[in-house]
DNA sequence: TTGCGCGGAGAACGATCGTTCTCTACTATA
DNA sequence: TATAGTAGAGAACGATCGTTCTCCGCGCAA
């Protein structure tokens, strides 16, 4: 039972995990240890700091999310499909039991004011997101407006199933951009 | 140049102002005892340990926030037009300087796991405000599924504005809003 | 005036945490 | 086999923080 990972893997994925279940501040660096099986001393060779090893997860979370988001877009044909497949997307999201709403959006309320740093990368995640939002609008030929509503829809989603725990808000959130779709003519 | 405020206000108006702009874990209780002007062994014969003074500053600005709203839609005169007030009522709060997103969305990610009581009351803030749109929605006499959407729209409002700084989010919500009421035939 | 109790300022305590250091054991080369 | 270099386990260090304690000064009753 090898572990195939490489020991910057395991770190990364074991601070991914505990940073979203319990919050960043929360999780000691021994933790991080413990969980991912790699000596302190390696940690800290690979990562310098606690808030570096931060901006690293956070990194490798963009990259999970625009690759599922991608995948969930592939699956629809027309634009105005890909734009609803956001929408089924979080919906399988909201239903896995570690659901705790945006990592991306916690952090920032979190360690924010804190860390520059971290508060960078998450703006370029959200900012990428509004951006790929505003292609497939395009793309679908609906009115630019369309785009930043739509966004809060997905935003406001996130959040709301993270503290009601309604696992159907993703339907809710996909029923009004339907709707906004259908109004914009498209 | 007396402060009329009691004590105990002193206390819970300066944590508030600090839990909210720098976190709550970023804030020591000597923070707060150096902005209030309350010493140490008042605020904790007042309150007990930090967590309890946490729950009491959500309680206090769920108040606030909920006569906020109300003022908001007594400006209006029909039922829609509460419902949008609302939007007015958040872009008015975006763009005040200290405005960092929404205050219990925030304090759900950090410290939501290990609290519960003040998740509680996050919960309740949340589920306060959902029940509140979904009288007006009905009081518009608009289908009840309405609400789920348009309390969404604000709630992506919120951490939009707070993330990405963007002070005309809550008029895209807004807009948006007005679509859906629009094609409800509201 | 004298003693007494209360409240405030700040030190102190115990725990936690990020980070670094020490010591040991192993590997690989000659 | 002997040895130099490396890596791991865990202790240690310094700082911070929530919470409590100590001590001092002030106001008030007799």
């Amino acid at each position: 039972m090898t572990d195939e990972r490489t020991p910057r893997e395991r770190v990364v994925e074991a601070a991914d995990e505990l940073f979203y279940a319990r919050g960043v501040q929360a999780v000691g660096m021994d933790a991080v240890r413990e969980a991912a099986g790699v000596p302190l001393k390696r940690i800290y060779a690979m990562f310098g700091s606690k808030e570096d090893l931060l901006v690293t997860v956070l990194q490798q979370r963009r990259e999970t999310w625009d690759a599922g988001l991608a995948a969930a877009g592939d699956r629809a044909t027309t634009p105005r499909e890909q734009i609803l497949a956001i929408f089924d997307f979080l919906d399988d999201w909201f239903h896995e039991p570690t659901f705790r709403g945006c990592a991306f959006i916690n952090t920032f309320g979190e360690v924010g004011p804190a860390s520059a740093p971290a508060a960078d990368v998450v703006r370029e995640q959200k900012q990428a997101f509004r951006d790929h939002v505003a292609r497939l609008v395009a793309e679908a030929g609906a009115p630019a407006r369309l785009a930043p509503q739509i966004a809060i829809l997905a935003e406001g989603a996130q959040t709301t199933a993270a503290i009601s725990g309604d696992t159907s808000t993703a339907r809710h959130a996909r029923a009004a951009a339907e709707t906004l779709l259908d109004a914009a003519g498209g």
